[in-house]
DNA sequence: AAATAAAATTAGATTAGCCTAATAATATCG
DNA sequence: CGATATTATTAGGCTAATCTAATTTTATTT
């Protein structure tokens, strides 16, 4: 059975995974706000259940320091990888209900569907998505995963805002949450999803970008430019800048 | 701070205290699944909580057996109960929002309902109940407490089907829930909150009642008859049969 | 390669909720 | 009243999650 805490982890797991390679107990200690001896202790568990598989991969004939079998990786097995994009789907379908139909901020939203998303019933979740006319983003402009738990990928020529160049023109498609003070911050500026964008300039050396939002003009450090994520306005059909790994983002 | 189970914990009390006076811990035990050191274990917590009380009551002079100070009783403090009715508010919003909005079953609503009244934050219960427009009753038509737990007492000349005597033309207030077969079976009449009944014959010695429901009659029993709340037509306007304490019931 | 730093893991404890078995108190019946 | 039920309570255990304090591995530096 999978408890609550179970699918925190869980959840968390996809993310990182998603994210970085070579995931490793610390990082997730750190990004659960536990000790590593919990996360190991889950991490067993998880294992016995069939959820994740934690073990130095299969390289058996590797000769690599002959004592310990190359160190160990977290991978979420099938299994696990469904129970997450579900949990998933069911925040951002609650994110999505909160703020849309009941009017919540989004960082209440997002408060509330981390709770949310643990008692919703595939019942619910369902209805739910139809009563929201099936959503495919949740308000950050993240894809809510349908009902298998397969992401929409039309996210061809999907970039950071820090990857673009001065004149470019772009559309915000999703920007990184986690981070309220951030969302924040971004919100005051109207840098929200399905906002027209232009970069003005780009300063050298790690220096802040000039974006101009409507008819005003700020400048964003490469830090949270890297955490607004933009569609750039097909010009030119530039097809440089591949995509990562097929996964996702937070919320 | 009070965790899920402590909450179940402090709902049941609310709800068994309000049917029965004289609450034990084995009958709470009996109502919650659990055993009786499993609810001792709890009450204590509780207590030391102060969410309930837990002691004989305080009848210092009595010399009622010399011994053990007068059998222990549970009651609910201020705190407890104020906690109780929120949850059971948050649980019948979330009850009228399942069916009214997702359109789902009473049982299921029930079902979940029973996990979201734990997630639900104050914002959320108040923008639930605007959404829903501040409705006074459940589907069950048991009433729903305001924001500050009082519970609406209109409640004059409600009364149990089985204390309607022949003739009597009724509308249904209310039906007990908790005890999904019934609720089936009481779908599948039609005996539903709001509809009308008239009473044809009462059968003796705690025989069934012959009930007329739109054109057809239907006998019920005694047991279910008293789980049938409803508030009879005014028709000579005979006031006898006084309500219980000020309580309420279930859902 | 040795020394040092960083990560992983083991050991041992704690708390909330639960359980079973045993014991103590109360009630009820004949 | 005394024997028999019934209830309440105590004792002792178990699992999920968590922690702190070692200890062991693995990496990195020099």
């Amino acid at each position: 059975m999978l408890t609550e805490k179970m699918e925190e982890y869980l959840e968390a797991l996809f993310k990182l995974t998603c994210e970085e390679d070579e995931l490793n107990p610390t990082r997730v200690a750190e990004y659960l706000g536990v000790t590593a001896p919990t996360v190991l202790d889950m991490l067993h568990r998880l294992e016995t259940d069939g959820f994740i598989r934690y073990a130095g991969k299969g390289k058996s004939g590797g000769k690599k320091k002959a004592h310990g079998r190359s160190k160990k990786t977290i991978t979420l097995t099938t299994k696990g990888e469904r129970a997450a994009r579900t949990l998933v789907r069911r925040h951002r379908l609650s994110e999505r209900f909160l703020t849309d139909v009941l009017g919540l901020d989004w960082e209440s939203a997002h408060r509330e569907a981390c709770k949310l998303e643990h008692v919703i019933s595939p019942e619910v979740e369902e209805r739910l998505a139809e009563m929201l006319g099936n959503p495919d983003t949740c308000p950050h402009g993240h894809p809510i995963p349908d009902e298998n738990g397969h992401i929409k990928e039309e996210r061809e020529e999907i970039l950071p805002l820090c990857e673009l160049c001065a004149d470019d023109k772009a559309c915000i498609a999703m920007v990184e949450e986690e981070e309220p003070e951030l969302l924040q911050y971004l919100a005051s500026l109207g840098l929200l999803p399905d906002v027209d964008v232009e970069i003005k300039e780009v300063a050298p050396f790690g220096g802040p970008f000039l974006v101009k939002v409507g008819d005003t003009q700020y400048a964003l450090g490469r830090e949270v430019a890297s955490k607004i994520w933009t569609k750039k306005n097909q010009r030119g059909g530039s097809k440089r800048k591949r995509r990562r790994r097929g996964g996702d983002d937070s919320s």
